[in-house]
DNA sequence: TAATTTAGATGATGATATTAATCTAAGCTT
DNA sequence: AAGCTTAGATTAATATCATCATCTAAATTA
């Protein structure tokens, strides 16, 4: 049945969300329309009144947890008292953001699965990457020292979390700490 | 029809091979039985005489991928005339390797989909870390030193290949280069 | 060489995928 | 308030998936 403009787009936006969590979480490939919108709380069929397909919702749940990702890294630098680029680390290369596949940072869960997928994804990795590096190069002043850092942190935790070992993923971890 | 033990193991190779490399080019959920049969030359129905299933092929190919990712680092270090880590580096962030997703490095190509496998995948990225740190210890002669390197190549290539984008992603992997 | 075994081909089955036509009840417009 | 519009549900078409029973021809083996 039919619902408010308000609340048909707070669906959507749940949608989308829902979308970027198990997207993280299983991959693209790994989670279907059906069980997507059943985890979003709603049936598979209104789907395609909201979005032309599949790739369509790829591309903005990655737009969407890709800014998602910015936000936290702004946050965690802004808020930061001591060294900003020591507090991000600390979060990004903590125990907590390892297990946390789901609501963690994109571009450890989801770039791999990048150059498989439409322009508009990989362009909103190329944009996030670009800000991102614009952020911490504004606190390092090198943006070759950023962009070796991100890269960094980013490898870590992928290898980290690939392991199933937790004395192992935590020795990986703690070794991206140091700058 | 039969054909001799012989054949039947090489094309056993055969097909773990093709899955080593159509893995890392689509994805473990990207590619099917099916499909990966016919790219080695054979049909569906002989699978299940070799293989228990798909994720028993999964955990092959990755193993036999992950050992061929060891021989390269072997290879390079020991054939190195300069500095050996120089020397990995050197082919790990080049443009060649960039592109080359199917013949690659399985830790770029396939670490973040090892939490969503076997025990047994995740067992042999574990080992296969492992091996590759011992590697880079002995030429570095610090652990923790060596886990970073090896965090930023991996995590330079695998942002480098999700950008589409050719300028941004050689900086990525120049942004790595240096120790 | 006759009997047995088996690698791989053929074809079927059931599960799950994306996509979409149609329905319906409720919001929106006039 | 009557008529129009549409978000989401129902249902179904179609495709593709992993898996496996059965077949067959050739390799082993006795």
């Amino acid at each position: 049945m039919r619902v408010s403009r308000k609340i048909a787009e707070q669906n959507r936006k749940n949608v989308v969300e829902t979308a970027g969590q198990l997207f993280r979480e299983q991959g693209y490939d790994g989670i279907g329309i059906a069980d997507l919108m059943k985890a979003a709380g709603m049936t598979h069929g209104g789907f395609y009144k909201q979005f032309t397909g599949k790739s369509d919702l790829v591309a903005e749940a990655t737009e969407a947890a890709l800014k998602e990702n910015k936000d936290r890294w702004e946050h965690s630098i802004s808020g930061a008292t001591g060294d900003p680029i020591k507090a991000v680390q600390k979060w990004y290369l903590s125990e907590q953001h390892l297990k946390a596949l789901g609501e963690g940072c994109s571009f450890a869960a989801l770039a791999s699965e990048s150059p498989r997928q439409d322009e508009r994804v990989q362009s909103a990795f190329a944009e996030a990457i670009r800000e991102i590096i614009a952020l911490i190069e504004g606190e390092m002043g090198d943006e070759t020292k950023a962009l070796r850092t991100l890269s960094t942190m980013v490898g870590a935790i992928v290898l980290a979390r690939s392991v199933g070992d937790d004395l192992l993923a935590s020795k990986i971890l703690r070794s991206a700490r140091d700058s």
